[in-house]
DNA sequence: GTTACTGCAAACTTTTTGCACGACA
DNA sequence: TGTCGTGCAAAAAGTTTGCAGTAAC
């Protein structure tokens, strides 16, 4: 079931809104990444975002295909579905645990919650298939990287 | 606070009895990547990982080191934190939700609850820094994984 | 008319793969 | 001894950057 096409221009119109208020330009490239995003049901890689909008622009580059997400992403109007960019990183911990993870620098660390061990999944997520595991990511900004903010902020 | 000698050689254990019980050979290598990624709390990434190892094994390559936490991962001894590999994914659907995600093809499906959208993240994870978002994170294996699974072994 | 944005190309980073030698069981 | 694993090298995949022309405001 595809995102409504109401729902699809509502969101395009709050990304177009807050582009223009953070003093970006509104191009004819930025507007239709931004239809692309909204529309999308799939989260989609830069280049499956590329592939849709070369339909409707097909000179776009993918270059700015990339700098419109990151820019998006960086004004907080969309999100990246895996919390870190950059390489993998792994994780031996074998107690169940959660994680903390810094939006700006990438740090991880470790949060023990008997409380959220203890989530139960909804019952219709089964649904989806065998369920495996139970993560919460609480995601903000740590420690350092606020401070690093506030000494800019001066 | 590192994680404890004591811990660190249990959990070195468990990775080398389940690496020979799937039928792996336990190279010195394997063992030393083992102990690298068992000790640290860092959540590294292959490069810090095959750093650490170097300082025991000058002559290991990263390739190795590659393989292994593959390999490891396969047998689910391991977590990569982000729940999926490969290009970062997007998303713009700003009413809040959660994600169900497969471990095996990396397909991942909005979940709306009210339950979950209630968590309250637990008093101590503010020593962190300033929390902006909660997600939870359903892994596990989805209904087409599962049927390519069950015809492998027919 | 300015200034920011785009497309192109090249560079860089991260990850994967093929192959011949060496090591584990 | 046979087979699996390793290191090397090269390639592939994903992402970033500098620059000159172009378009938004």
């Amino acid at each position: 079931m595809p995102v409504p096409e109401s729902e699809v221009e509502r969101r395009v119109a709050l990304l177009s809104q807050a582009l223009r208020q953070s003093g970006m330009r509104l191009t004819h490239q930025r507007l239709e990444v931004a239809r692309e995003i909204a529309r999308s049901e799939t989260h989609p890689d830069v280049e499956a975002v590329y592939r849709g909008v070369r339909n409707r622009v097909p000179t776009i580059s993918l270059d700015t295909v990339y700098r419109t997400l990151a820019a998006l992403t960086e004004l907080g109007l969309i999100k990246r579905v895996s919390a870190t960019s950059g390489p993998v990183r792994y994780d031996a911990n074998p107690i169940q645990h959660h994680h903390f993870v810094c939006t700006r620098c990438g740090l991880i660390r470790d949060l023990y919650s008997p409380t959220l061990d203890a989530l139960e999944p909804p019952e219709e997520s089964s649904v989806f298939g065998r369920l495996e595991s139970v993560e919460v990511q609480l995601r903000g900004v740590c420690e350092a990287c606020k401070r690093k903010e506030d000494d800019c902020e001066r």
